[in-house]
DNA sequence: AATGGGTCCAACCGCCACATG
DNA sequence: TCATGTGGCGGTTGGACCCAT
């Protein structure tokens, strides 16, 4: 009980992870993947205890993170969860793929707590803060069916599997009181996703050599499934773990630019799949309109780099199947580029446009839910 | 330019639940 | 049944960053 016994051994490092770190970390699990946590900082050869590389892994290097301002349709669900499930942020992340429960915890925290007690809304209970917003509501309800001020504009359909496999599809009158017992369980008792499960890795890579075709973890994205916005929609897995940020309407162009290890990640990924299908030209990797991008090709031993202070690497060229049209606007630079090139080198390519392309009303991944 | 206060967020801490021997 | 190890979760904190003065 209490404190991990890997937490007590000396000669652990705390803080911040340092770039050489997460390569090694990310290098182990991609290469890997994780038995047993308490085994991996040995194995990757880190002086830190198990808990902190699942969380560093969790929290910031998993593939799949979608990094990046929270878009309003998840704000929205942020708060229709948190009415319904409380704190509990892992519950609430499972519902936002992508999405980690620190990162929603933090959000929570720092902006929407603030957001709500602005509108008057006591963020715990999300009920009119005042006594005289109280007797105003009792008044409103006498008169009119139960709505609170959350519930009102709120029009976020909510989706989460139930128990059964099935699907319950909840939209604002839930709020009106409409949630049952029995729709409150089934929040309550659904099992956090796991993290993990976001990257199935074949157990046997530890022998064989890490050669997991990208389309296979597609395929077994589990959380897929349990997106709300559906299996089948660009919002989730199918995207790049930094482009995805292109989701989100009010994303920094930093995005790219700065020195965070989740860009280096992204181009990390880029780089590999660039030297990937530059030795096989079918390899293709396709930018979707919705935002997403699609992984062709393989990833073969993939390493980590952190070359070019998370500029895009000099060798890095991306095949890109530009599929035009109408909801993906590209820059006339871009389309220049498009037009004279069927590969972009991306080392030229000016990242403030292409974020900036990549977000906002151009870009909206939502538009296409 | 220096500094102090506020904000944000990555990471840590402590606890609980569960598995295993 | 108990002790121990481990994974997972929510709360908290330290420090980097930003901005106003």
């Amino acid at each position: 009980m209490g404190r991990h016994s890997c937490c007590v051994k000396q000669k652990l490092r705390k803080g911040l992870w340092s770039p050489e770190e997460d390569e090694k970390l990310f290098n182990y699990i991609t290469r890997f993947g994780v038995g047993c946590w308490s085994s991996v900082p040995k194995l990757a050869g880190l002086q830190r205890c198990g808990k902190s590389c699942r969380l560093r892994w969790i929290n910031y290097l998993r593939p799949d993170l979608k990094r990046g301002m929270f878009s309003q349709q998840e704000e929205d669900l942020i708060i229709s969860l948190h009415e319904v499930l409380g704190n509990r942020w892992a519950q609430i992340a499972a519902q936002l793929p992508g999405r980690t429960d620190n990162e929603i915890k933090n959000f929570w925290n720092s902006c929407l707590k603030k957001k709500l007690l602005k509108q008057g809304i006591d963020p715990n209970t999300h009920k009119p803060l005042t006594e005289a917003h109280v007797k105003e509501e009792k008044k409103i309800t006498e008169t009119t069916p139960m709505q609170t001020p959350l519930s009102q504009g709120l029009s976020v359909p909510l989706t989460f599997p139930s128990s059964q496999g099935s699907t319950l599809l909840i939209d604002s009158s839930y709020y009106d009181g409409g949630l049952t017992e029995a729709s409150r369980e089934i929040f309550l008792n659904k099992p956090a996703l796991d993290p993990l499960s976001y990257y199935d890795f074949p157990m046997g890579a530890a022998q064989s050599g890490f050669n997991l075709p990208m389309s296979q973890c597609q395929t077994s994205l589990k959380a897929s499934d349990q997106s709300p916005f559906g299996p089948n929609s660009s919002y989730g897995f199918l995207t790049m773990p930094s482009l995805t940020n292109s989701d989100h309407g009010n994303v920094s162009v930093t995005e790219f630019s700065d020195n965070n290890s989740a860009s280096k990640i992204s181009s990390l990924f880029m780089n590999e799949q660039v030297k990937e299908s530059s030795s096989n030209s079918s390899n293709m990797s396709t930018i979707y309109p919705g935002g997403g991008c699609h992984i062709s090709g393989m990833i073969e031993n993939a390493g980590f780099s952190w070359e070019g202070d998370n500029k895009f690497d000099p060798l890095f060229q991306f095949q890109v199947n530009a599929t035009k049209s109408e909801d993906f606007k590209i820059s006339p630079w871009e389309e220049g580029q498009l037009q004279t090139h069927n590969s972009i080198d991306f080392t030229s390519f000016p990242l403030t446009s292409l974020s900036e392309d990549l977000t906002g009303e151009n870009f909206d991944v939502f538009q296409h839910i």
